[in-house]
RNA sequence: CGCGGAGUAGAGCAGUUGGCAGCUCGUCAGGCCCAUAACCUGGAGGUCGUGUGGUUCAAGUCCCACCUCCGCAACCA
């Protein structure tokens, strides 16, 4: 396995406030960024705005302020909310940077130079009221204009595009050589089938009918238009091509580094398809995945901001806490698939698995502990008995299930079996029925070693939750007396970790939600 | 015939390379009393969308045909 991950997610378009898909996306990175990092590899995380393009220009004459004034604003709500959901980017991005225009720049410069970007004209429908060029399946069998209704005409403008049939055949051939670069694999197909057999158009890479981008330095009508912009973003921040490029040279040219990015479907065209071509424009090395992860769908339809049934975030992050809003996105949408939210679901999972389960079993241990031990987690002394035996080797294929699994992209996954431990330790304590065994003094002992395991069990589940319940697992390490340091995930593995320690009596970690007080509460943020 | 996904217990879902159909919730019966009305055990409930289809010792899984729902279709993650 390699050393370093360079992981990115989307840049998201600020034209409006990030909805639960967007959160969806860049928690699954974080929880991806996290669990790397813990178990001490070197992890660059990137996530970032795409502030370009006419619809911002639009938006901000509406408002009355100027495009910079408007994403400003909006990305302000950016860095809110991957604070409330404890986003642990090491940068973000923003297309407007000066740092990210000069490597579009750089970058559109040196693809002209090189014959792969020529000057054409761009044919589309076009709309005089909103000075917009949309394309055939926008407007429509009537050829009407989908922002304001109006007819629109046949127009055409001189554009650049980029020849995409100077890399179709060695696109396939990376296909080919490297069957994980696109997951899951049906994707890989589909883009295939659907964009490369039919034949590739060449890409239109600048406009002249907006002002609000990047401006093309060899011909000052032209700005570059979106995916040449955007997706450029993975290797401006690294600072390629620029006096500073120690973070390029690091994360994207070094062997050592596994690229990954996570996007969605509806993306996927842009970064499997013109994406490597770009790089390899520019003779530069593609990551190594991108991960497509599935759409959240609000029960039967999906989420978007022109049907507004989306679900706004903020306020369900500040009722039910970051670690619960976390721990739903990557429990219950298997990632990958396409998924769908629904209030009666959230309810269900965090009672289920994270009050009945895991806050539960930390509670009613940390309450034996104190009342047969005085708080005072007794040593290991190997397995007493088999119950003993039998969970620690659950403990063990734990872990490396978990590992195993994370790093195949499987999040989902790896965070059901951590739910497979949390239940066998439930389990467990029927078995061992340690308040029986408080009774007979004879089987001290075997009370002390039932509660070590235990302790050891909860270890061991925090641990690998804190990708997700990233301010709950420090609770529950608190709670057995662990301090962050002793806790790290260098010590999982050590039997004797918790031997002695004082623990400290806390308040459950997840209070049950009542369903009938939380599930129109949740309807009513829907709406 | 545009492309893709889905159809598995009352609901929501998982089922890697074919090898005794599982999980959560609900429901019924029991157990336990450490714990957050939590925890544990067991039962009921499925001919895995349809086919009087194919391949196989063996199909939820592979192949074929059909039905239904959904997403995408060139700037909504």
């Amino acid at each position: 396995m390699k050393k370093r991950f360079y992981i990115t997610t989307p840049i998201y378009y600020p034209s409006a406030r990030l909805h639960l898909g967007h959160a969806y996306c860049t928690t699954l990175s974080d929880v991806l960024a996290r669990s790397k990092r813990e178990r001490g590899f070197d992890c660059y995380f990137l996530t970032g705005a795409d502030e370009h393009g006419l619809k911002i220009e639009k938006n901000a004459l509406e408002a009355g302020v100027t495009p910079q004034q408007f994403v400003d604003h909006i990305v302000e709500g950016f860095y809110q909310l991957w604070d409330l959901l404890r986003i642990t980017n090491d940068d973000f991005i923003r297309t407007t940077q000066d740092r990210h225009i000069k490597v579009v720049q750089n970058a559109f410069t040196r693809m002209l130079n090189k014959g792969d970007i020529y000057l054409g004209k761009y044919e589309g429908w076009y709309c005089k009221y909103c000075e917009a060029f949309w394309t055939e399946t926008q407007v429509g069998p009537d050829h009407i204009c989908p922002d304001c209704q109006r007819e629109v005409q046949k127009a055409e403008e001189e554009a650049y595009f980029f020849k995409t049939s100077n890399y179709v055949d060695s696109l396939m051939k990376f296909f080919d050589k490297n069957p994980k670069f696109l997951i899951p694999e049906s994707r890989k197909n589909e883009m295939i089938n659907t964009f490369i057999k039919p034949g590739l158009d060449d890409l239109c890479v600048s406009r002249t009918s907006f002002s609000w981008g990047v401006p093309v330095l060899e011909n000052n009508k032209h700005v570059v238009y979106v995916w040449l912009d955007a997706l450029t973003n993975y290797i401006s921040a690294l600072g390629y091509g620029s006096d500073n490029d120690e973070l390029f040279k690091k994360y994207w040219e070094s062997e050592d580094c596994e690229i990954i990015h996570i996007l969605g479907a509806d993306i996927t065209r842009f970064h499997a398809i013109y994406w490597p071509m770009f790089l390899e424009s520019l003779g530069l090395r593609k990551p190594d995945r991108e991960f497509v992860h599935g759409l959240l769908m609000m029960k039967d339809s999906k989420m978007s901001k022109s049907k507004g049934n989306v679900v706004n975030p903020y306020p369900l992050v500040e009722r039910y806490g970051v670690d619960s809003v976390r721990y739903y996105l990557t429990r219950e949408i298997n990632f990958g698939s396409d998924g769908s939210f629904s209030p009666e679901q959230f309810v269900e999972r965090v009672n289920a698995d994270l009050a009945n389960s895991y806050g539960n079993l930390l509670n009613r241990t940390i309450s034996m502990i104190g009342k047969y031990f005085n708080g005072v987690i007794p040593a290991y002394k190997g397995h007493v008995t088999d119950f003993d035996a039998s969970l620690e080797s659950v403990i063990d294929l734990t872990i490396s299930n978990y590992e195993t699994l994370m790093d195949d992209l499987k999040i989902t996954d790896a965070i059901a079996t951590v739910n497979e431990l949390v239940n066998r330790a439930n389990k467990y304590i029927d078995e061992t029925t340690p308040w029986a065994l408080a009774k007979d003094e004879n089987k001290k002992d075997e009370l002390a070693s039932v509660m070590n395991h235990l302790a050891r069990a909860i270890y061991v589940a925090s641990r690998l939750y804190h990708p997700v319940l990233v301010t709950a697992s420090d609770k529950a390490f608190e709670q057995l007396g662990l301090s962050l340091e002793a806790a790290d995930y260098k010590n999982i593995r050590d039997s004797h970790l918790l031997d002695n320690l004082q623990t400290n009596k806390g308040n459950p970690l997840f209070p049950r939600l009542d369903p009938t007080v939380e599930v129109p509460f949740i309807n009513e943020l829907m709406k």
